[in-house]
DNA sequence: TAGTTGACCGGAA
DNA sequence: ATTCCGGCCAACT
């Protein structure tokens, strides 16, 4: 039979996370649930620790009680500050 | 296979 | 506003 691309749940969450347009973020929970799975918001959480792909603004999904979260280019302070630039008042 | 580890979540104190 | 805690889950040992 034919090969089937198995997306791995973390491959799911990065294609979600790309899609995300400046000025605009997502919780954890969301991009959980929008890969597939809504109860996996920590393991987004591991997944984008993991992740150093430019193209990937992980720096959008933030907390579901609206803070602001971590980052691993320059911690929560420099994501606050590409989150403000970003965003038209 | 069984533990361990977190950029989480939601409720409770 | 805070901490604290149990639940949850994928990835990694």
């Amino acid at each position: 039979m034919m090969y089937l691309p198995m997306k791995s749940f973390a491959e799911k969450v990065r294609a979600v996370a790309r899609k995300i347009p400046p000025g605009k973020t997502m919780t954890y929970k969301q991009v959980a649930t929008k890969a597939g799975n809504p109860r996996a918001a920590r393991a987004v959480g591991s997944i984008m620790r993991a992740n150093y792909d430019p193209d990937i603004p992980c720096h959008r999904v933030i907390r579901s009680d609206g803070s602001i979260g971590g980052y691993n280019r320059g911690g929560s302070r420099q994501k606050e500050r590409l989150l403000r630039s970003e965003k038209v008042w």
